[in-house]
DNA sequence: AGACGCTATATTGTCGACAATGATTTGTCG
DNA sequence: CGACAAATCATTGTCGACAATATAGCGTCT
């Protein structure tokens, strides 16, 4: 994190993320119709900013709004999580390749002992480092393309989305270790700046994340 | 192009086509301070629909706005032209990959014929090819992911804020034939279904076409 | 004279009401 | 009895007014 603390400080800020959240974590379900009047009575807002709010996620693609009819949140399916991870893949993959070209050697120290402490977690059985650990480590790398656009591209866009799939397929399971040993291989790459083995692993890495989700998916739908 | 002819019905819509082709355009200068009293008799809409439309551009990132401040168009820089592109590089690199696995034989021999028609403009030595030809040609392949989430990326998000940078920048200049070449050799590698190939090139293709910018935005500034 | 604090002003954020559009229900006709 | 059409209803789109916040200008104090 940033030491700029953004508090959020209109009500339009306060009911989007409020809002993002609750469709994230499946409060409200995927497919559900969003009603303007019955959310401005629900979070206790008028109706033009619940507009404001759907607005932007319309604009995060996590709903979507048809004209005169209403808005929607997005149905979570197999080619959709493709679509997703495949935009993933290629721009992750350039996060990935700029941070071997821009990071810092502070930042990349710091990246390094992120993963230690990682490992720690990992060794103990803990299953922790799913959720948490791993947006680290990836948010880490998007910062460190310095790359602006890059970054609220996918921090403030597509990132909630792919949380949404993960939060609402319940992610666990035994990909834990093997994502660990493959974010220690980009780090290492990123400190050697090397630049095209950094995008490349870090590509396959998410190729990989993407199939461990897509079976959940197949199997549990 | 599909055949849903999405005809702007809300005048939201209008408003914020109108706004942005105003911008992109230069029409309205980059950097301005974008009031929503003023635009709102200037357009002759209510201040309700010109804040939607500027919520719209600040999704393209194509204005910034501060909360209780206002909102501003985005200013060119060489580093924002640089991030940018990167992006680009990223993104249709994917979708070039995407469309050689992805594209029918029937949209590839469009594409094809398209860059013959090309070439004829081309020979002829009008330099009717850089804006719509170009367009038309990368346009096509991010229809031909068939991601539809890359394509609403682009297209919805990417492309105006290109079109921005090369229209304010005057774009003209010996590049056009090369460039021809360089989109001649990305069709054959997706009619051959070399995706490995036919995003390399197409990465590559846009790396140039960035430097070509860099340069008259070095220049001309 | 310079800096700090206060007031005035302009702009944005928020709200409730009205207008326009789409969906639903009901009634009539074949 | 089924289907089409018209009217009713609910929801979204648009508007003007009010409240809250930031900027600018002025006055005062050190």
């Amino acid at each position: 994190m940033t030491s700029s603390s953004t508090t959020p400080i209109t009500s339009a800020d306060r009911t989007f993320i409020q809002l993002r959240q609750d469709i994230v974590e499946g409060v409200i379900p995927a497919g559900a119709k969003l009603s303007e009047t019955e959310l401005s009575t629900k979070y206790q807002v008028s109706r033009a900013v619940i507009r404001e709010a759907i607005n932007r996620l319309t604009a995060c693609h996590i709903v979507e709004r048809k004209a005169n009819v209403g808005a929607r949140v997005v149905e979570l399916s197999e080619a959709g999580l493709q679509e997703l991870y495949e935009i993933r893949e290629s721009l992750e993959g350039m996060a990935a390749r700029l941070a071997a070209r821009n990071m810092t050697i502070v930042e990349i120290n710091k990246l390094l002992s992120l993963l230690d402490s990682h490992f720690e977690t990992v060794r103990d059985g803990e299953s922790y480092y799913q959720e948490a650990g791993d947006y680290d480590f990836h948010y880490r790398i998007i910062l460190g393309s310095k790359n602006q656009q890059l970054i609220t591209l996918l921090t403030e866009g597509i990132y909630h989305l792919v949380r949404m799939y993960r939060v609402q397929l319940g992610m666990a399971g035994p990909r834990v270790t093997t994502a660990y040993a493959e974010h220690k291989h980009i780090a290492q790459a990123i400190l050697n700046r090397d630049e095209e083995l950094a995008e490349m692993l870090m590509r396959r890495h998410i190729t990989y994340s993407k199939n461990t989700i897509a079976n959940k998916l197949a199997t549990q739908p």
